[in-house]
RNA sequence: GUGGCUGUAGCUCAGUUGGUUAGAGCGCCGGAUUGUGGUUCCGGAGGUCGUGGGUUCAAGACCCAUCAGCCACCCCA
């Protein structure tokens, strides 16, 4: 092999750090399944028209064939760079096989061509729900999500998360009241608030949008408010302007928050500035951080799209949010946040007492084994404290030591504790704790 | 994709205006401790200074390119 060196954006984790990722992946899937959303793999690739259908400004990584017979031909194919848009295609494809709603996650990887920095990389796991339906999809489905999403965070050893909601159609229907032809030029320069400031944004919506100082001003009002409560419905109707789809904005956001009124404090938040991408969604908008580390930016987004899968005779209108697990897991590995109660699977290290002994030592492995126990036994017969401390340094809590032949020797050493036990291979078994990878979140650095 | 900062042992970093054999702490390995870890003490290994090219009598220090990490833009997980 040539010159070993990482490759930009495609992080690689540790063994400990890999435990970790699997602990959240799993998580968050029993969560996934817990709310009745169900497994899909869709490939990881799709033609190019699929991938560019929703805007062609995407990073894509294009694949090709070694021994394609014309190299300079087109790429065919790209690596999928989200969920949502190959859900899409596959809800249309498999639509005869499918029972609507149809509620499902995906957690699988997903590659973007952008400069990488702390919290995006080119190679990420997103997990993704939605759920979509023939015809229409009541309102009550966008209610659901905070919970969830709130219920998904809380699982996981991270900060809390602030799930801010929106609902584009009272963004749209306000800009078609003043009659802004460019809303989605708005959307986008109205969404950086929180980035570039007030009076960046009127200069923006004048100079780049060419909107008057009027019609910037009240742009920027609507996207100033911001209520945990139903007070923004009122806030927005002071400004004085009404349009049918403004109205129908206002209701939806109006029950959704209505219906998140049980979470805790400072969980939920309407945030009328809220845009996201320009590409497919129509009505409610979801963007989460987690409280005091803003910086990071959104871990968790989502919101529906009307038109996404539908075609001509059929509406199939969805929702849908992903979380991003490498992107949590890269902020929260690099400042030491995270740790574990074990760096390996194995709950038990059989030590070995001598070459002659390798047998009987692999015998009482496998016993424990066939219980469900996960067991190594020492690579070599080494002294025993270095035996130990093989296992210290893996996070294997116990050793079991014996002596060849004798099955009356059978003693488990629990090395945290320093004790020291008399155990029978047939009836000793771990602490729940001892098995099961806990993680929790060390907030002092 | 555009712009900026950074790159010296496994890790965190020193390294004078370019000058001979590149250092420290932690970690790692061995021993004290003759088969039961974490403390202490003693000893040891480990670096073509990210990589490639250039300037110079001389480059870890200067220049160029490239790769990687970070930051801002862009976009979003």
């Amino acid at each position: 092999m040539a010159k070993i060196n990482p490759v930009s954006g495609f992080p690689e984790w540790l063994p400990e750090e890999k435990l970790i990722e699997q602990f959240f992946l799993d998580t968050v899937r029993k969560k996934f399944e817990l709310y009745g959303f169900t497994p899909i793999e869709p490939r990881s690739i799709e033609p190019l028209d699929v991938l560019l259908s929703k805007g062609d400004d995407k990073e894509i990584y294009t694949l090709r064939r070694l021994h394609e017979e014309d190299p300079s031909a087109p790429a065919e194919f790209g690596l999928h760079f989200d969920m949502t848009v190959p859900f899409a295609r596959y809800v249309q494809q498999y639509r005869g096989h499918l029972n609507f709603p149809f509620k499902r996650y995906q957690i699988q990887k997903a590659w973007r061509g952008e400069r990488p920095q702390e919290g995006r990389y080119r190679e990420f796991y997103q997990a993704d729900i939605d759920v979509i339906n023939e015809g229409d999809l009541p309102i009550s489905y966008d209610a659901e999500f905070p919970q969830l999403i709130h219920d998904i965070i809380s699982s996981l050893p991270t900060p809390p998360v602030c799930i801010r909601v929106n609902n584009r159609k009272i963004l749209t229907g306000f800009y078609q009241a003043l009659s802004i032809s460019d809303a989605a030029g708005v959307l986008r320069v109205v969404d950086k608030l929180d980035k570039i400031g007030a009076s960046a944004v009127i200069g923006s919506l004048k100079d780049e949008l060419g909107l008057s100082q009027e019609q910037a001003e009240l742009c920027l009002k609507l996207g100033q408010i911001k209520s945990s409560d139903l007070s923004f419905v009122k806030e927005v109707q002071a400004l004085g302007y009404s349009h049918p789809t403004l109205q129908e904005g206002l209701d939806e956001l109006a029950f959704v928050v209505a219906a998140s009124q049980s979470l805790p404090q400072g969980t939920l938040l309407a945030d009328l500035s809220l845009a996201r991408g320009l590409d497919y969604y129509t009505g409610t908008v979801y963007e989460c951080n987690f409280v005091g580390h803003e910086s990071l930016g959104s871990i968790c987004g989502g919101g529906r799209y009307d038109n996404l899968a539908s075609d001509d005779k059929v509406k199939l209108p969805g929702i849908g949010i992903s979380f991003g697990i490498t992107r949590m897991l890269g902020y929260l590995f690099a400042r030491k946040m995270l740790k574990a109660n074990k760096s390996s699977p194995v709950t038990v290290l059989v030590a070995l007492p001598s070459e002659e002994a390798r047998l009987e030592a692999i015998t009482i492995a496998n016993r424990l084994r066939s219980r469900g126990i996960s067991t190594d036994v020492n690579h070599a017969a080494q002294k025993f404290g270095k035996q130990i401390r093989n296992a210290e340094r893996s996070g294997v809590p116990y050793v079991w030591f014996f002596t060849q032949g004798d099955a009356s020797s059978y003693e488990l050493k629990d090395i945290r504790t320093g004790e020291q036990t008399k155990v029978s291979v047939e009836t000793w078994e771990p602490k729940p704790e001892d098995t099961k990878l806990q993680v929790s979140l060390n907030l002092e650095p």
